[in-house]
DNA sequence: AGTATAACCTGTCTGC
DNA sequence: TGCAGACAGGTTATAC
């Protein structure tokens, strides 16, 4: 579900609740969503520690601990992080983190959101991860780098050991905003195309951030409201409907297996 | 190195 | 109403 822009709007609602509180407890439904922890030793850790940030790295959630842990969580498709008051427990909570003045309830539907336990040495699935659009080392070198690849573009843009934060929805959005074909060799890219691709990724991504993100159907924030930029969108989910720039209908092809939708006119190969 | 597929899960929607 | 099949904001293992 989450991509750049949702972990971002989570993480800037759960940082100023989260900072500085100690956990008091820690309760796991699920221990499947620990991936290389169990429950017992999470709880050892955890418990009693003080919590000094959460950030966003990549599409992690990085909850970093007094005594130098990190808990890195992933909420892959149906996942979510909330803040409750109450103490209800609902059908679909993994796990429950007890603070000094809120509760953070873990949800995911599916069941294919994660939990690691870092040290600050050991990174874990962290330290594979690629650029952050949004990072102060996004450089036009480096992206045009990632582009010396005989991938389609499209798929490339997915790819997070290469570049972090573009799922389905805004890779989509990313390439018609451009007016880049998915199934384009990176390579095959004029630099003037490249260069306007590598502008546009970190600018669309701002706007959905201040849209507080995309809520096609489960996303929600910490707070449990839905975003915005569902209302903004020019191609994702929008097959039949006519392009906003050139008004060609915009088509859906399988690609990868996952959906992509672009606009036959005005993103020609 | 790339790509394609299946796997991990559960729910919703479509068509017969 | 039932049931099969496709599909979903993601990643990863495995097989060519």
């Amino acid at each position: 579900m989450p991509e750049l822009p949702e972990v971002e709007t989570i993480v800037r609602g759960l940082h100023p609740k989260m900072r500085g509180e100690t956990i008091q407890g820690l309760k796991i439904r699920d221990p499947q969503l620990l991936r290389n922890t169990d429950s017992d030793e999470l709880r050892k850790y955890a418990i009693g520690s003080t919590i000094s940030t959460v950030r966003r790295v990549g599409k992690y959630i990085l909850v970093k601990l007094s005594n130098q842990l990190n808990i890195a969580i992933h909420l892959r498709m149906t996942g979510k992080l909330l803040l409750k008051s109450l103490k209800k427990t609902t059908k679909y909570e993994r796990c429950r983190f007890q603070l000094e003045e809120n509760q953070v309830v873990f949800e995911d539907m599916r069941r294919l959101a994660t939990l690691d336990l870092l040290t600050d040495t050991d990174k874990g699935p962290l330290s594979n991860l690629g650029i952050d659009p949004l990072g102060s080392k996004y450089r036009w070198k480096k992206f045009a780098k990632l582009l010396e690849s005989r991938q389609e573009i499209k798929r490339l843009l997915l790819d997070q050991h290469k570049i972090v934060g573009l799922g389905n929805i805004y890779a989509n959005e990313v390439l018609h905003s451009a007016s880049i074909s998915p199934w384009k060799q990176a390579e095959k890219l004029s630099v003037t195309k490249g260069r306007r691709l590598f502008r546009t990724i970190p600018h669309l991504l701002r706007e959905a951030i201040q849209a507080e993100g995309t809520t096609i159907d489960t996303y929600r924030d910490s707070t449990g409201s839905p975003g915005n930029f569902q209302h903004l969108l020019h191609v994702y989910g929008q097959q039949g409907q006519p392009c906003p720039r050139c008004q060609s209908p915009i088509d859906r092809e399988k690609q990868g297996g996952r959906s992509t939708f672009y606009c036959p006119q005005c993103q020609q190969k």
